[in-house]
DNA sequence: AATGAATGAGCCTTCATTCAT
DNA sequence: AATGAATGAAGGCTCATTCAT
């Protein structure tokens, strides 16, 4: 990956997340980037292939940030890895456009792609059965959407105390 | 409102749900409503004006959908009520459309209207105040929490059991 | 003509002088005469029709003008009254906007319609000779020649000093 | 300047010129230039940006033209040289256009620049002071009216004889 | 690899005009 | 006579994409 592609690719990222893929436009990547609109092109084909180099570049992330909660052997510590994860993501800007953009494509594009979180909702699942939950599928789906929840309010709501929500639905899952 | 302004608002509510705001073009809505292009604008002024339509009438909707919670006494009902909003919601098609709109919108133009939900929240947490919960406001925060994430995967998963999932969840939150 | 029609007409000569035809809409006409669109069709055809409709208006508003002139006996009279004609204009606020739609209209059509000023030619012609000019004929047209620079500057200068200028002129073509 | 940016510009201000610059379509512009139509809006921006364009080139034609009035130091061939441009103007059809568009672009803009024709004024001002004009500003005025309505008549009027009316005012100003 | 010129389709909007009432 | 709904064509402009260099 040279030097130019990767200015196009981070130009991307940060437009895409900020304006949506739809409102962005080739030659605003182009000019941020500091790169001919054409070159897009010649790299990446395609507006979407921009977009597919970026969720692919993403996807890598992805298995890292998952491979720390699926490994590890701790039921509670599974849950505590699980909402932690969301407070990093706020606190690192360069992730948290990253993240951003996986939330506005899922409702740009209407894709939420479930395969993508199985691995985590199986290490939850098996967490909440080793805890003794009733009914360990179902809670790990509920997990999993106050996770969405989160994303939706830290990226969309203009003063929302993530840190504080999560210190307090880390305790709630506490027994 | 003519028949064709009601053709055009309905035409405009379901592209806009499906494909998004600004990925939906004019000539598409009128297509759609049968009716020529130029009347959309006779009619609304502007694409912006098409939008604010359809919000002001989603918002009376709102209204009504939310008074039968705030008038609610009883402690318990209040919080079943707020679930069963999102059960009902799904099942009507075109409520169905609306409130997809107003999360698209939401990601679209990164505005979270927190004020439209604030007397849910007063009643919630009253509600968990009344029900002797330890921290009624964080408690309300939460189920508005889960709220949001019922709303992304009721609208972008494919295979998301709705009805399961309030079900377990109004369990869950009865003593 | 009712009293609509004549809103209408009066709308539009003010806002085709303002604007000029092309850029004045038939909506815009229709507002600022506090009439639906569609009367103006009703009552003249087209967008053309209006124009029409005003010019014969103004072309007997003309003939009352320029009857004043070609009346006179006295050479220098004929040449006096004629500048004055201008001056006059220019202080009649309505007449005024007239005379400016004539104007534009001409740069804007590119009719210079020749046969209208044809009896005033006619009349300076012959005052010329009477006084003993050489060559009366493009005598005529010089001061001809002046007027249209006149309405020129009057027009669209926003200082310049009408009043003083004709004096001037009056004084030069005294002997 | 490349061969196409050279085709717009010229087709622009034929067009300009003749049909009006509001009455003009980008695409019939591109269509006589032989260019496409996003073209004309990726070097000139604007619609706006072409006319900037077109008049900045005038502008530079103006000095030029100017410069060579002013220089002069024989009053009596100041006089002389200002009403020969008109006539050169006249002769050659590419200034012509260009000329006709300036006055064309007054009335549709009701914008006349005075300060653009300040130098001549003054130099025809001194002119007329060193062949000893009773009113030699006044006596500068008038020969400017008479330019502007030299240019009326004969932008506007079919049958106008130029160098005749040129070869008569140039007598008519030697003593 | 990289640029910048060039394109064609589509977008939002305006406008003159027609039609039913 | 008068309105207001409705239309279809055209207008300025943007955008993703291609091509010659």
């Amino acid at each position: 990956m040279t030097e130019k592609q990767e200015k196009i690719l981070n130009a991307a990222l940060e437009l895409f997340a900020e304006e949506g893929y739809g409102s962005t436009s080739t030659s605003k990547i182009a000019k941020k980037a500091g790169v001919s609109e054409g070159l897009i092109f010649r790299h990446f084909t395609n507006k979407e292939g921009l977009l597919e180099a970026i969720s692919k570049e993403g996807e890598s992330r992805l298995k890292v940030l998952f491979a720390n909660i699926v490994m590890e052997s701790d039921p509670q510590e599974v849950i505590n890895k699980t909402f932690r994860i969301a407070s990093e993501i706020a606190m690192d800007s360069e992730q948290s456009h990253f993240w951003k953009l996986q939330y506005k494509l899922k409702w740009e594009t209407e894709l939420y792609d479930e395969k993508k979180m199985e691995p985590i909702r199986n290490a939850l699942t098996t967490a909440f059965e080793k805890l003794g939950y009733q009914n360990p599928e179902q809670e790990a789906d509920i997990l999993l959407l106050l996770l969405d929840g989160l994303a939706t309010r830290y990226f969309l709501s203009d003063n929302f105390d993530m840190e504080n929500m999560i210190e307090f639905l880390l305790i709630k899952y506490q027994e």
